[in-house]
DNA sequence: CATGAATGAGTGTTCATTCAT
DNA sequence: GATGAATGAACACTCATTCAT
């Protein structure tokens, strides 16, 4: 009987967390009242304490949930290509993913939770990790570029990944202020930032560039 | 005796503005407490009240000062130049004078004014200008570099504008999260993404690419 | 079938009562919640309503066992003797008795009903009981002495029994304070006091008076 | 100016205890909730704790308040006389002042303080204290009296002192449970343990009995 | 018989704001 | 102008009790 309990748990606290993040993406983390979310789950008080400790520990979930999710992205984005093809394919799934209009809740979490960090260590210790892992990867795939000569070694690997990032966070930014703005144009220029960095400095490109494949293009 | 008046109501705005970004900084908005802001203030909860109708309107002015700061800071930055040494100048002043040690606490009340403009619609309006403001300007520039012939058409100006401010904003997070993230490094990734973007096609670049400047390098 | 069926009633009632005396004693009876007696009882909260129909209910379930304990006491102390010997003895008996290290739990849930009793009332019927019926019964064997010659008029057997009893409550509350009181001292002082009222007014003592037993002086 | 914001800040405090005591001797004071005091008191909850952080300190104050109150009693009756009319003088006004009906409510909560002491630690110092304090009067008394001869050396003057201490505790807590319980008779019985514990063993006793003052006698 | 998830009124406490002084 | 005591609704959380399984 432990599986159905299971099942059980894991949905009710989805029920919860759902809630919770519908929430915290309309009034913020600390303008949402226990009550609030409450009432979105459709449940008692007692009921939420029974599954998280406390709000914090909701807050938590969420983020670490979002850290999960992203890390999934982007170990699925980035096998079978290596290079500036990975860079590229990254940008593309990851930012892709991230800009659909179903995810303008996750969006806003995610932003949410970015300034949460500055004040919960344990937030904070997910944020960073969500940073850390994909800045390795990607520092990696650069440095690798380099040592094969493919682009120059003028710029630090970790600092050129901590641009990737940036790209990334900070369309994530700009897109929760305001969901019209638009993901394909921005992959487009993202992909020539990519050729701009990792092409040789001659210019000669090992592989023609490719546009945004459709499916991103099309969502808001 | 209006000038007094004035300069007193402009002392003790600020007094307030000063210490509420201290809280804010440590805190975030809302679990810094009026009571907070008035002790580290040295005041009265009634003072207090006599310059602000509000807590959310302090939240409102200091949202206000860092996007009259910010665009004070573009202006500065931008005069005197133009093209890709504009973009390069810009990146220069705007994210060396932000990475400076002492804007530590500016730039995590920046961040949690980022979150906060997701509910709250007159710190959002303030947001957006933020974006806005430099963006017409960036891609401004771009559009022009364009027609002159100097780089691709294939890629579109405001796209490539919000690229620029996504660099600054991704850069201020990660800070955020971690003030040991140094500016220099970053910097000179952005200036190949600049002369990437903003280079011929062919290679062919207008002027030679300089390193990043003693004082924004010295910086943490 | 009546017979299983009572026994597991009473195991399970004991078992309750067992585990919500050792929570009242560590935390009182309004600091202990029902998950807390559950938990110690190695049951569901379910089943403890099975045996009992409120926390309530088993408070008064354990004041009247306290109830019937301690008559059982006075019961066994009394018998077989008279006049100040049946004093002396109820004193050694059931100060010996309650002294007992083992009876620490036991002495702070005393405590705790007395207390609780000045709320409940049918808790406070209960530990009116037990004092009035020891009080009627050395009130009586007070008189007699008195009636017989034994001990001065001059002061109310009622009074004096109400002495008697106030010994006893007053040295389980000192050690529940402090379980390192010590009651053969104490006991030693109680057969002075006992001498002292039921002595004739001469001093001829119709008996020699003995000292505490080696058991009540031995525990702690 | 201090002298007002003093004055005033005791006569909240005072507000408050009083109106906490009432509660607590009623129901306890887990069963007395903030806001039953706060009503009581004829304040809003926030005004409360501006003068109490807690309930705990609510209860802690008013522990230590019946402490002080008690130990000024115990100084104020044991000046001016030794020996054995020490102890009967200290029986008198101590108990004399309890047993006014007035103190009803004293009494009460001075049975809950008594349990809260077996669970809070803070609580249980201060009742320590209060017994100890008295303990060491009470022994030293009995302790010169068994140097000058006056009394048997075979018993122990702690015990004796808490046989004393026993004698106070345990008609308070009678009183407690039935207000009708009358002071004078017991505390006759009281003078004739002194007199048996203090009085040579002969019988020789240094001065005559008195019985209990006018006052005492007449409260119920 | 037993379970344990669920309830929801109630708990102690906080805090933005007001206003008599 | 300035103070800080006061307000009271709202907050996060608890817990005695019930009942479908």
């Amino acid at each position: 009987m432990p599986k159905v309990s299971d099942e059980h748990r894991a949905a009710r606290r989805r029920q919860v967390l759902d809630a919770a993040a519908a929430c915290f993406a309309r009034e913020g983390f600390h303008r949402t009242s226990m009550h609030d979310i409450v009432r979105a789950a459709r449940l008692s008080p007692g009921a939420v304490y029974r599954y998280f400790a406390s709000k914090d520990d909701i807050i938590e979930a969420i983020a670490a949930e979002r850290h999960a999710r992203e890390r999934d992205l982007i170990r699925l984005a980035h096998t079978g290509s290596v290079g500036a093809d990975m860079l590229r394919k990254l940008a593309r799934d990851f930012l892709g993913a991230l800009a659909m209009p179903e995810e303008r809740t996750r969006r806003r979490v995610g932003v949410q939770i970015w300034a949460e960090a500055l004040r919960d260590p344990r937030v904070l210790r997910l944020v960073r990790r969500g940073v850390d892992e994909p800045l390795h990867l990607l520092a990696e795939a650069i440095r690798d570029s380099q040592q094969r000569g493919d682009i120059p070694r003028s710029f630090d690997p970790d600092a050129a990944a901590r641009v990737m990032i940036a790209l990334f966070h900070g369309f994530i930014l700009q897109q929760s202020w305001d969901p019209r703005v638009d993901v394909a144009p921005y992959l487009l220029v993202i992909e020539h930032v990519i050729d701009g960095l990792m092409a040789r400095p001659r210019g000669t490109r090992s592989q023609p560039r490719r546009s945004v494949p459709r499916k991103a293009r099309a969502d808001g």
